[in-house]
Order: structure tokens, then C-alpha cells, then sequence
DNA sequence: GTCTATATCGGGATAGAC
DNA sequence: GTCTATCCCGATATAGAC
């Protein structure tokens, strides 16, 4: 791997196992055994390589966000939720330190909103397709008030989950995280569709 | 208001407005109009200051949590949650930076795990008084999953506002957290009470 | 209690040799 | 591309006069 590839590989393990704004320059150089020169010669500061990280971060999310539009089952949904978080358990250190690192780089900020709207959307689409299918009903509040939840918990989880369990292997319960939103979608199923995400999540948990 | 005081009041504000990590002790005291060493004369360093606004959060958190057993109405509930949002957003910004704030004072994290911990059973006790007046149906694992989701919302809601609707302000939509967390327990609640929420959603949207 | 002045330290970043 | 040495600055914290 050349040295501005393992720049980002060295940094986002860092940062997501520290805290961004707890890693610096010279961490990284240390962890990478190259001097902080160097690294300065691949980067020319810290917030490249942070906008680098979050080009990559939106990529891989936007990809998984291009619900196509077809028929979606229950398994297909938890799988797409498993795949959203795996990938935001990946970078995760944007969303330990979300409302501080939005604060302080205005650009990501904008883009991060920007993807919010996608993920609403997204899950909009999914809700959708349950709804098209007759395995889900609910009024037009309802559903908005759903969507809303779903993202909310979606972004917050990831940290949430590392508070609530104390540990300090920053080992994010994402099969958990799932369940708890699946728990949320629930009452809204139709009675088979009910039973049936019952089974997924008993086998689950 | 004594200087000891102000430094607090003055701290607080600034903390909820940039974010504490933001905030040197050196703004603090020029937005007091005193000096960082007389800052220093009655706090011997930033932690401390941090300690005791934290202190007093905890006392506040603790005041409202002490859920009265006794039957607890739709109405009381919607206070409850008012009430517990008032007052996160009166120290917006230990949840502007939670995870990192944890990360970094040992003994804040051990307290605010206890606390969530106590969030929990204020949240169990409602619906758990719900239940007992026949006004919520639930199975165990559903009421599990929901005080889990309704704690993570009341926790994140403050945060995840503020990069939602992007404002610099920071005023928080506490209204409509209140609203998004009823729309949770709502399908669990029977027909008739679930169309008087309905009303008073309605009104307070 | 309050001020001014200053010490100290750490992190970000650059210069210039190799 | 990589290193060493160093600069710069901002933030925390202290010393000592008033």
C-alpha cells in the first residue's frame, strides 16, 4: 500500500477508535512509523485528510442509499439496514463527534444534510415498497413521523449504543441496532408480515 | 450574581452556543469582562468548571426522573418528556459532544451511565402505568424494545436536531421531539386513547 | 478578589537536507 | 518521498502586584 493510501487507512483507525479531534498529526506519523514530515508532504493538513475520509464515507453511502425500485421484503430490509451501519460503523468517528466536526468544517456539513435528505428518501422508499406490497399500513402522518424515527435512529445509534455499553472496544451492536428499528417498523405490519419479522428477530437476538 | 456564579452562567452559555470543546477559558473571561486569572482564582482549571455545571444538570436530570407512582395520564406524559427536554437543553452542550465529553472525564461518564440507567425506569414507569390503566398493550419484548428506542430518542434528539434543520441559532425543536416520541408509543396505546393523542398531537403541531 | 504579565505545553505546519 | 529540525500559535495555567 503506498504511504497516501495508508495515511487515510492509519488515520480513520485512529480517529474512530479515539475521537478525531483526540488524534493528531504526529499520532499518525508515529502509528505509521514515518515522520510528521512526510505525512505533511502527502497531506497538506488535517482537514484534507478528513475530507478525503468523508469523500469516501459519502461514496459508499450513497451507493447503498440507491434503493432500486422494485418489490422489497422484510429480509431485504434488514440487510440494507445491516449495510448502512456497517458502513457508518466504519466511519464511525464522523458520528461520534457529529454535531462538532459539522460545526467545524462547513463543507461536510453542508453534505452531510444533503445525505440525510437521501436517507429519508431512502427509507421513504422502503416504507413504500412494504406499503405497495399490503404488508404495512398507516396513515400519512404516521408514516412521515416513522421515517423521521428510522433516521433518527439510524445516525444516533452508533453512539448511542457506545455510551450505553461502556465498553472500550468501540464494538458498535449493530445486529441490535436493527432489531431496536425493526421494533419501531413493527407495529405498523400487517399481522403475517408481524409474525414473520418476529421469527427474523428471535433468530437474531 | 457573584463572580463564582457568573463564571458558571457565562461558561454555560457559551458552551451550549459553540460547543465546549470550542470554548477557551480565555473567551470565557472576556465575555465576563474579567480576567483569565481572576477566571483562575475561582476555578482552578476548565474540568472543574465542567464538573460542577455538570453536577447541577445531574441534580435537575434526578429531580424529574423520581416518576410519582401513580397513575400517569397522556397529558402527564407529554409534560414528562417536555420538561426532561427543558432541561437537556438548558446544558445542550454536554450533548453536543457527548460521546467526546464521556470520552474524556472519566467520572462524568461513570454518572451519566447511571443516569441513563435511571432514564430507563422513569421511561419503564409510565408506560408501565399505561399499562396498568389499560390504556397500552404490549408484549414484554415490545415494551423492552420501546423504552430502549424512546431513551435513545430523548437522549439523541437534542443533536440530531441541530444538524437536521441546520440553524445557527440552536434552538431546539423540543415540541416536536415530544411529537416524534409519542408517535412511537402510539400504535402501542388501545383506540381510544390513541385517538386522544392524535388530538393532542394535532394541536401541537 | 482582581489585575497584568508570563510561563508552559502541545498540536499544526514548514524549511531544507538527503 | 522521506527525514530532522524548527517555527508558530493558541490554550491552559501560574506568579505576583494591587
Amino acid at each position: 500500500m503506498k504511504t497516501k493510501e495508508r495515511v487515510l487507512f492509519v488515520s480513520l483507525k485512529l480517529f474512530n477508535r479515539f475521537g478525531e479531534p483526540n488524534v493528531t498529526t504526529l499520532q499518525i506519523a508515529d502509528e505509521m512509523n514515518i515522520s510528521p514530515g512526510n505525512l505533511y508532504y502527502h497531506y497538506k493538513n488535517k482537514t484534507e485528510i478528513i475530507n478525503e475520509l468523508y469523500s469516501r464515507f459519502e461514496t459508499e453511502m450513497f451507493d447503498l442509499l440507491d434503493v432500486p425500485d422494485i418489490d422489497i421484503s422484510i429480509e431485504d430490509a434488514w440487510l440494507f439496514l445491516h449495510l448502512l451501519f456497517e458502513c457508518i460503523a466504519r466511519y464511525q468517528f464522523l458520528y461520534k463527534d457529529l454535531v462538532n466536526i459539522l460545526h467545524r468544517y462547513d463543507k461536510i456539513k453542508a453534505r452531510y444534510r444533503r445525505m440525510l435528505t437521501r436517507k429519508q428518501s431512502a427509507i421513504a422508499a422502503v416504507l413504500g415498497s412494504f406499503e405497495q406490497q399490503d404488508m404495512l399500513q398507516a396513515s400519512q402522518t404516521e408514516m412521515e413521523a416513522l421515517c423521521e424515527n428510522v433516521v433518527l435512529s439510524i445516525t444516533c445509534w452508533p453512539g448511542y449504543d457506545l455510551i450505553r455499553q461502556g465498553r472500550d472496544d468501540d464494538q458498535i451492536e449493530l445486529a441490535k441496532g436493527c432489531y431496536q428499528i425493526m421494533a419501531m417498523v413493527a407495529p405498523f405490519l400487517k399481522e403475517s408480515e408481524r409474525a414473520h419479522l418476529q421469527q427474523l428477530s428471535e433468530a437474531y437476538v
